[in-house]
DNA sequence: CTGAAAGCGCTAACAT
DNA sequence: ATGTTAGCGCTTTCAG
């Protein structure tokens, strides 16, 4: 690495003192015009770039903000992640990210590798590992030792911290009545792969209550499964055994993506049957399918929030700083 | 922030030098075993985090590296994002993500934060507005600087710096041969919404060779457009006035989606007309239409070749702290 | 084996 | 208006 020029080096060559530089380059009142004009232009003239690395040694805060979601292939988080760095961004702070890929294990070593002092606080969306274990002590950690964290969509609601998520259960049962009610759909077929996550029970919860409103209505299906293969055959199964049923709703976006392959594959069979999908899934699906239903998860406002919610958080926060400056006060 | 134990706190507790507790932890074999076994006990009572800031600090490295993209809505940016992370991670370093959002300016102000002692080196894939202002000098700062960059994606061929892209002129070259020669196609049409960018470009030459080597074959359609709704009509309108075409190749991914709805329109007007769409996009778009033929980018590949290139020319630069070595034994 | 000391680049309280 | 000083937490010679 090439040399960068430091204050001190400025300091000598203009034989003030290293204050004298910092005040100047940063514009300070105590010092006079032509010294800053001075030293402003020989900063210049020499490349100088200050090292903010160091000055956020110095005063305890790195303005930095740890981001962990188990990836980013899913649309959904995509969004989250890009509108929390643009946030971030207009805010002075920037972004560590990182992705568990579901693991927990991978999860743990990022968060204490970031932990070690790199940032301010935490942005987390725990891995599918983490949830199946119901193991958080490393969250929990962070929270005994008062370091800012958020949580968003997949949260533990023991947990005592700020959380944002969508309201899954309400959206669900938003969505199936607004199928019934206004859509006028009578034979509503739910798919879910995440069965086994908490927000998946929600969702699978707010579509059998918006279905037992509905007295008369007295059909109502779900069908989860671990695997794409396996719901598809399931899925398959049901749409033949049953000529009735006009909707499926899917609850994640691979049972969404299998309920449309389904549905092609038996109007193939039988041109003039109907079958309407509708789901959580990214919006672009209807790129190529306009009949779908998408379901709105808002992932710019989630984003939005957590980040604003941290940056609450650590505002509120006493720095190291002024903590050790109590220690020193009250030793001498 | 809750306080954070650190090393001198020990050594004060436990009666022992600064040095002593940081040769312990670290397991170096200048201390005794059950000195260091005394510490490490005691300091796992303590809760001892070590500040790796600090150290970072004091050894003029970060194990940080800087990334700019233009945004991450196209999952081939996703995935390279992913990839450089995973990558970088098994290699103990951490990333910090700005997005561009294709805009010069907040690609310079990224940059320019991080540059101030926060990254070991760079990666970078630059915004449209840089391209087509042809507007690199914040990047040529870098070089001149012996920051480690490297570009990837849209890169610029004047910088003097590794470069990592697919060959696009290659790619489109032999996948329109293919659609000429082993898939049969014999009126093909391309479309493109880059042809402004430089990879758009070759992208576009591609095709053309391609063709201009088939001889027999005379008819050879390209179409440009700025925006999407420019790019349906011309479509439209060319698939209407020329009843044989029977291929459409986008060399991006908007263009690949408009071919694809035009498609189904006209398709919708004549049951019986086949038309096939190939190009540069999602293999995920393949899961709504499996007749769609998909250009691999490589987006893997890359992630995981750049991070490489980045970390051997971190690994090839001297860090700071060896050149100021060097000044201090000159001076003394 | 252990300790003393210097210093990474910067800030800020406290002189002068 | 300018300078002095102390120190952020850690590593790393060099001395004992």
């Amino acid at each position: 690495m090439q040399h960068r020029t430091t204050l001190t080096e400025i300091s000598k060559a203009l034989n003030l003192s290293v204050s004298t530089i910092s005040k100047s380059l940063s514009g300070s009142s105590e010092i006079s015009l032509p010294t800053k004009q001075r030293v402003k232009e020989f900063a210049k003239q020499c490349n100088y770039v200050p090292n903010n690395f160091a000055a956020s040694f110095r005063k305890g805060c790195t303005n930095t903000i740890g981001l962990v979601i188990p990836h980013i292939i899913n649309p959904f988080y995509a969004k989250v992640l890009l509108n929390i760095e643009n946030y971030l961004d207009q805010n002075g702070y920037k972004l560590i990210t990182c992705f568990s890929n579901d693991s927990l294990k991978k999860e743990v070593k990022n968060i204490s590798k970031m932990a070690s002092g790199y940032v301010d606080g935490f942005i987390v969306c725990v891995s599918k590992e983490a949830q199946l274990n119901n193991e958080y002590s490393h969250i929990q950690r962070l929270i005994t030792n008062q370091i800012p964290i958020v949580l968003f969509d997949r949260i533990c609601e023991m947990l005592d911290c700020d959380k944002v998520i969508i309201d899954d259960y309400k959206t669900a049962f938003d969505t199936t009545k607004h199928l019934i009610e206004d859509k006028k759909f009578k034979n509503i077929i739910m798919v879910s792969l995440i069965d086994n996550l908490h927000h998946g029970k929600l969702r699978t919860k707010g579509f059998q209550d918006a279905l037992a409103t509905e007295k008369s209505n007295g059909k109502a299906k779900v069908l989860v499964a671990d695997t794409i293969e396996d719901l598809r055959q399931k899925l398959v199964v049901a749409l033949r055994n049953d000529k009735s049923v006009d909707a499926i709703f899917g609850v994640n976006e691979q049972a969404v993506i299998q309920a449309m392959h389904v549905t092609r594959h038996i109007k193939s069979e039988k041109a003039n049957r109907k079958i309407i999908v509708a789901g959580f899934c990214n919006e672009r699906l209807a790129d190529y399918d306009a009949s779908l239903i998408v379901v709105n998860q808002n992932a710019e406002e989630i984003g939005i929030q957590t980040a604003k919610l941290l940056l609450k958080q650590i505002k509120s926060t006493p720095v190291r700083g002024s903590f050790i400056k109590k220690i020193n006060n009250f030793l001498s």
